[in-house]
DNA sequence: ATAGATGCAAAGAGTTTGCATAGGT
DNA sequence: ACCTATGCAAACTCTTTGCATCTAT
């Protein structure tokens, strides 16, 4: 990663100006109003680079495509909600981890997602509609 | 999922004894020692029904397309070396972790996955090979 | 006998790559 | 001027689906 070009500043800015990771597509979608000619493979290629410069984290989810964010902000995790699918981030960390792993094993970082029910889908509220597509049980 | 057919035992087979979660792939090929003629679409058409049917689980972790485990194993976590990329299961759990929501959220389940380094790759000891194509910092 | 399940091959979706061109240094 | 980065389209990989056939009930 040699050269400052508008697309990778732009990707760039959509991830770190993101308050959620994103998919591809959103970073395609928020970088091109930006750079209208953008294309999805130069999305992907700085993806890439990003990740392997560690200005990036992919935050993976069951059933979705990988989404992105910055390696920027403060140690977070995820919640996703069980009827809308969206995600939240989690300021909170239960810490002290490293005690979990086998003997001999060294933990170097950790990744935690809880799932439930969101502020606006509990029991009793009418909650948000499931996007299309959504799986329901792929944990 | 109403009939009990050669194939879906044989797939359920595989990964009941596994210990360890398996691709679709690796399902495959467990369960083709049993079933010589069994398709890979059939893998995937049962894994989908297992899933909602909540016999099993799938786990994703980055980079790696999603693996599947029995749900009649006990509650376990997993880690992931990060120099041999090798998965394996962590029988303890922090625990507690519903607090950790944000307020009006309900926590229903969590996933967490611990990254580092194996017994077999402490620094010092050879270790492992990373498997051929490996991404080494999806995360 | 009936309807679900399977195998094969084709179709989709998401991601990567080859190649000619644009553009940063 | 050089050489990386981009855009487009083709290629790839993984997963899903259509359809004829098989088979559990």
């Amino acid at each position: 990663m040699e050269r400052s070009t508008r697309q990778r500043t732009a990707i760039r800015a959509a991830i770190d100006s993101a308050n959620r990771p994103l998919s591809p597509q959103e970073v395609l979608a928020s970088a091109q109003a930006e750079v209208s000619g953008l294309g999805l493979a130069t999305v992907y290629r700085n993806l890439k680079l990003l990740l392997e410069a560690g200005e990036i984290l992919a935050v993976v989810l069951p059933g979705d495509s990988p989404r992105y964010e910055s390696s920027q902000r403060a140690h977070h995790h995820h919640f996703q909600c069980n009827a809308c699918e969206r995600v939240f981030d989690v300021l909170a960390c239960p810490g002290n981890l490293a005690r979990l792993a086998p003997a001999g094993f060294t933990v170097e970082d950790h990744e935690l997602t809880l799932y439930g029910r969101c502020a606006d889908c509990q029991p009793g509220r009418v909650g948000r509609r499931r996007p299309t597509g959504a799986r329901v049980s792929a944990r």
